[in-house]
DNA sequence: CATGAATGAGCGTTCATTCAT
DNA sequence: AATGAATGAACGCTCATTCAT
């Protein structure tokens, strides 16, 4: 059972750095100290260990993004949250945010496949957050006007692209979360 | 001779799919119309045809950076237009900016290979264009005082996000960069 | 108890149905409701079990051919009863008897395994049956002149490729017994 | 080129001696000189490769069918062909013949796989001509009377019976056609 | 008796690549 | 410039079998 758990860690570490087709089940076993069989033994094939491995790692997404606080004293806490939530989860789980940000492109070509179910799940998810909390702002005065979806689109690539930059390990600045909640607060916050 | 090319174009788009792994020699000379061993013929091999088109797309793309205007009436121009420059190089040519965006993260953990070194040329130009319009800007108060090294890696992940959502063809927005660029301009610009 | 009965059963119908090396000890297994290593708990191995089935069907087949009757008014009633045996046993017993029939030819091909020599008794029983018979009907005077060697291999491969179309249900004659007991006296029977 | 005859050749002797899922392509490879993979190259797999000869050896089967005289002095005539044909056609082509009779039975479970319509039409062929040539000859009054569609299976058993005599090399007796066509004459020919 | 976990050997198949033509 | 034939290596996966419990 434990090698069961070796196998789930190591394919996620393989998967996130080397892509699904570049990574070998012969490799997972080995560097999981188990033998090829066995991965098959607790898994239907290498789609289904893959498939796995991704729900779990959207589900635990998904609980993140489902803990954000609902109620904040201003609209930007909100916009602060979800970068520091994105910002948090990246470095506790490197190897699952990789997987999810860079699945290979071939897997989400097939609209049938978990992944494109999940991708678009969240990205309804945070494109709501962020519009509902953009709205509001808007009609309170907290935020400036401005074109609400657009910005939405605007937010998400800006957090796509600081986890990515995370993920790979190219911003050598340490944490650059201050400086990007700052960039963002210029740019919506009414002054 | 014509169909070297018909290889190439086929072998970029295939390759910005699927990724290099998930794509076969055989596929490639399919769907090029010719036959598997006349890609050996033209390249030393497979890899060898990758890296092509990936210097290839990294040449047009450095050529497209070189011929940004270096002297602008202000220093936000310089940002706008290298925001700009991104998203047309994108949607005129889709699979070599999928290409380099999305390059199978195996040839990256290779620091030997052509694509990391002109992966850190590209980051380092960029950075160094960045840093350079943002001290000018602050040093002459059309930009806010703000950490220049956070800010440039901020604009960089903005624009990596962006150019990605083209690149999916996620964002449903037609056209975000005049939002984009008013995003920053409310962030950047002493008002 | 009953699991290993179950898995005789299952084992002989998938056997016959399939082939031995067309049938996985695991579907074995799973089809009675058993799980793979009880096979081998009852049994050394996939051939020992095969072994087995099929040693059972052989005895119950000698069983029946030992049963015939010894005395007979006529020496044609003898070569009915065996025609009749044949067709009930493939009634009662299809299973056993389409694995006897179709027993994977590869383990025909090795002289040592027991099916082999099964086989050859087999043969032998049924030929010197009918070669008594017939010679003694000839002698009699109840039977036509005929070389008896070529006659019983004759009955032989009509009474195997009787079985085999019942056995395959291939027959839409629903009894075809009549008619190929009528055929053969017409063939053997002076008149 | 002269692999892949050899792959063929070799391939069909391999099913028809030991079945198909007894052989692997391996074997089939080393057995026919050739490497493994050059068995995918010439065919879409080992089930491609198999349906092929039996294909062939159905087709050569139907020709043999099809050049049978259709005009004969007796109808009886027309019986003794049939069965010279088949024991003919073992004798010529051993190895398709036997792949033919012993056609792995999972294979023929598939109602869908090419062998179960082959072996439709080719039992529909051999019945029509039997049923035909028996109900012309009792008519004349040629042949007894007797029941025709019995009487036709009875015979197709027959000789189906012999032909797996001489294939799997049982009958010792080098040639029992003469008894056999002896024995169907005083059974179905008028005395 | 019975099972979940695990394995070495082998399977059919695809891979990038080579070579003679 | 281009191809049909061929290959060694590796792939994902299933096999019969074992073992600790």
């Amino acid at each position: 059972m434990k090698k069961k758990y070796a196998i789930i860690k190591t394919a996620c570490r393989l998967f996130a750095d080397q892509g699904f087709e570049g990574t070998s089940t012969l490799q997972i076993s080995r560097e999981a100290g188990a033998t090829e069989p066995l991965i098959f033994y607790h898994f239907a094939g290498k789609d289904a260990l893959f498939t796995f491995i991704l729900e779990t790692s959207f589900a635990e997404y998904f609980i993140r993004l489902d803990a954000l606080p609902e109620s904040t004293a201003t609209q930007f806490e909100k916009i602060e949250n979800i970068i520091s939530m994105h910002l948090e989860f990246v470095k506790e789980m490197p190897h699952e945010t990789k997987l999810i940000v860079s699945t290979c492109p071939a897997k989400l070509k097939d609209p049938d496949h978990i992944c494109a179910d999940n991708f678009a799940r969240l990205r309804e998810r945070i494109i709501s957050y962020l519009t509902e909390c953009l709205s509001i702002g808007i009609k309170s005065g907290e935020f400036r006007k401005m074109p609400v979806s657009d910005t939405a689109n605007i937010l998400i690539a800006l957090i796509n692209g600081l986890v990515r930059q995370k993920v790979h390990k190219l911003s050598n600045v340490c944490d650059v979360r201050e400086s990007a909640v700052s960039f963002c607060r210029f740019s919506l916050v009414n002054s």
